[in-house]
Parts: structure tokens; C-alpha cells; sequence
DNA sequence: CATTTTACTTGTCAAATGACAAGTAAAATG
DNA sequence: CATTTTACTTGTCATTTGACAAGTAAAATG
């Protein structure tokens, strides 16, 4: 009962955090502030994660929690092993369905690419933690989904594929007030999908 | 000479405050770290600029002027609306040249996506001052460029191409980290501008 | 039921922040 | 050359920051 309602209060405050670092960035965002939001005193903040810096590194553990859940990257990755099954025409639609995936997790998680963007006064010691803990995982598992890109392209269509599906997500007031389009929009979402699909998997003729 | 000293100061300070804001974020750059890179002391911010917000827009008139510049999106411009007496294939590799521009801007200037992805406090007066006075005239100019696209996906082109520009340079420390490829060298650059050239204006066959 | 543990709040602190007032020396002015 | 203007520095101020110590009430323990 009272483990329970514990971890209640840490995942409040680990949300707040993570929202509130990714909108305003590390250095910039007070302990009062994510505390205010996480509804709690910002004494508390400290009793559970004793420094900023500690918080942060739990925001983004559940940062890559809720990204492996959402992409599934290890079930794509399993199907692609098993290339041999597929037609070219199937896996085509299996890798567009990867970034289809990707898009929608940007649009749900603006988060995501905020917090890669992150740069702060001690920025070496929490990024290097972040790659090697997070980012290399993953983009390995991308590339295997991936197979067919030469290897040379590959560091180029993963960066070119995160900016793609994330940068008009990070900017919805900016992308509306420019465009007239509501990026937040699930039309939008699709559409941008959908797009990203065919411009990374083009159609074959 | 008093004219010329009082503007070349100004210059050092601005640019100063450009890279520190990049880097950092708005909120989280203090003036008087602003101060020493640019190595005046804290006091001349207050007397050049009165404000820190009011820093922040000579740098980002400061950071739109050399895109500007840079892009040559004007010239760009007059080409394709002599697009009678271009050829399909010569419009096709103006148009890769629009991109390969893109990218090498954001090679050289990676403060512009970190710039537009800024949110502070008081994000909304400063956003909205920098939609209307800089990005709407950048889009249109490209949209003359990108003739090509459909109205519906211009958008979804345009945020898709600024991000899978710039991202990897935003993050060089990590993406060589990840990769093993630093995206700082020229044939890295080159590469970038390459793929993504041929990625959203794809060969004809 | 008496005691201990613990999740959480409040109050406080030194350090840092943006702004600004007062001062200075050198260039411009007439 | 005497005076004014101005580019710039220094010192200071109220406010805010992350951290932490001391206190509290309720749940767990035995």
C-alpha cells in the first residue's frame, strides 16, 4: 500500500519532469516548476531523486521505456530476419510501416526529440550515458529493420528520417501559424506518415 | 571611428548571444556567460541591448540575414519562374541544388533549427514575432522553388526537409558517438546534401 | 497498542541571476 | 582647448535558484 502509492508519486513526477525538460530544456527548467506541475512541493523532488540531475536521468529512462513499447522495433526486426518469407513488395510495406510507426511515436512524444537536442552546461556525462545506454540500442535494431540500406547511407537515413518524422511535431504553433496547417491533427499525423513512407520506401515500377 | 567601435562591439556581442542561445536555450543562457564568450563584461549587454529579450531578437535578425544570404533562395526563385526555358532534368538538379544549400547551411549554422525549436517562458510573443518577420517570407520562397509538389504535402516537404537537414548537425557529438560518423567533415556534409538531394528529387528513369 | 519507519511539507541558505546606478576615460564638438 | 557626449566598467540589489535540515502525520511493524 505504501510502495504503491510511492511509485505513484515518482512516475507523477518523472512525467513532469520529462514534459517540462523537454519543452524548456534542462538548465532552464526549475525544480519548483516541475514540482508545481507534478502538483507535489518541491521539497519532494528532492526527498525521491536527491539532485536535478538524478531526476533527469530517470526522465529519460522513461523516455526509452514508452519509445521500445511504442515501436516495437523487436518484432520488425524478427520479421525481417525472416526476409526469406517476404516478397520485395512485403517487405517494402513492412519498412514503411516501421516509419509510419516512428512518425506517430514523434507526434505522440514531441518529447523524444526534444530531449536528443538537449545540450547543458555538463552536457558530456548525461550524453554519452544516453547513447551508449539508449540511442545505440536502438538504431541498431532501426538498421537491421533497414537491411536493404547500403551502409554508408545508413547514419544519413537514420538522421534524416528522426529530423523528418520529429522536427514539425516540436513546432506545432510555429508550423500552423506559417502553413495553416495543425500539425497536432490526427490528419495531419497520417498524412505526414504517410508521406515519410513513400519518401524514404518509394513505390517500385 | 566611435560609429564603427560601437557597431563591431555590438556584432561581437550579438553573435555571441546567437551561438550562446542556440546552444543553451534563451532561458537557461545567462548574460553574463553571453558576456564572456563574447568578452565585454555583463554591464555592456544592459547598455547595447537594455534586455535580454531584447538581445535575443538582434540575434535572431542577425541569424535570418545570414540565411538569407547564404540560400540565395531569391535567385533560385527567378530561375524557376523562367521554368519555360528549362528542361525537366535542369529543373530537377536546381531544385537538388535548393537542398544541397539547405544542407550545408545547417551544416555551418546549426543554431537555426536549434533557434526555431526554442521555447522559453514567454515563448508566444517571441514566436510569433519570428513566424510572421522571418519563416512565413523563408517558406515562400522555397514553396516558388518546390513548384513541383503538390499544395497538400508542401508542408509536410518543408518540415520534413528542415529537420532531415539539420538534426544530424545539431547533434554531432552524439551522431559520431552512435555512428561513428562525424557529421562536422565536409565529406560527411557532402554526403548529407547527396542523399538528400536524391532522396526528395529522385533520379528520373 | 506502542514504536518505528517513511512519504511528504515547510522553512531556510548560499549562490547565481537580470537589471541598473554611478563612475571613468577617451573621443567628438564647437 | 574647454565642454559635452558616449562607449564601457564596476558594484550593488531584489529575486530566484538547487539543496537540505527539521518537522509531521500516517502507515507499517512486532
Amino acid at each position: 500500500m505504501r510502495k504503491a502509492q510511492r511509485d505513484a508519486t515518482r512516475t507523477q513526477i518523472v512525467k513532469a519532469a520529462l514534459s517540462c525538460i523537454a519543452e524548456r530544456g534542462y538548465d532552464a527548467v526549475t525544480t519548483r516548476y516541475i514540482a508545481s506541475v507534478a502538483d507535489v512541493s518541491q521539497g519532494l523532488l528532492t526527498y525521491h531523486f536527491k539532485t536535478k540531475e538524478i531526476l533527469w536521468r530517470a526522465a529519460a529512462e522513461h523516455l526509452f521505456e514508452i519509445l521500445d513499447e511504442s515501436l516495437g522495433l523487436d518484432i520488425l526486426e524478427f520479421n525481417a530476419h525472416d526476409a526469406k518469407k517476404q516478397t520485395v513488395a512485403e517487405r517494402d510495406e513492412m519498412q514503411r510501416d516501421c516509419i509510419r510507426r516512428i512518425v506517430r511515436f514523434h507526434a505522440k512524444h514531441p518529447e523524444l526529440l526534444r530531449f536528443m537536442l538537449q545540450k547543458g552546461s555538463d552536457n558530456d556525462s548525461r550524453t554519452e550515458w544516453l547513447v551508449d545506454t539508449h540511442i545505440k540500442p536502438s538504431l541498431k535494431q532501426f538498421s537491421t529493420v533497414m537491411s536493404h540500406i547500403p551502409e554508408k547511407d545508413l547514419p544519413h537515413m537514420l538522421y534524416a528520417l528522426s529530423g523528418a518524422s520529429g522536427i514539425i511535431f516540436s513546432v506545432p504553433d510555429e508550423c500552423e501559424r506559417a502553413t495553416g496547417m495543425n500539425p497536432r491533427l490526427t490528419s495531419a499525423i497520417e498524412r505526414h506518415a504517410d508521406y515519410l513512407a513513400y519518401l524514404f520506401i518509394p513505390e517500385r515500377n
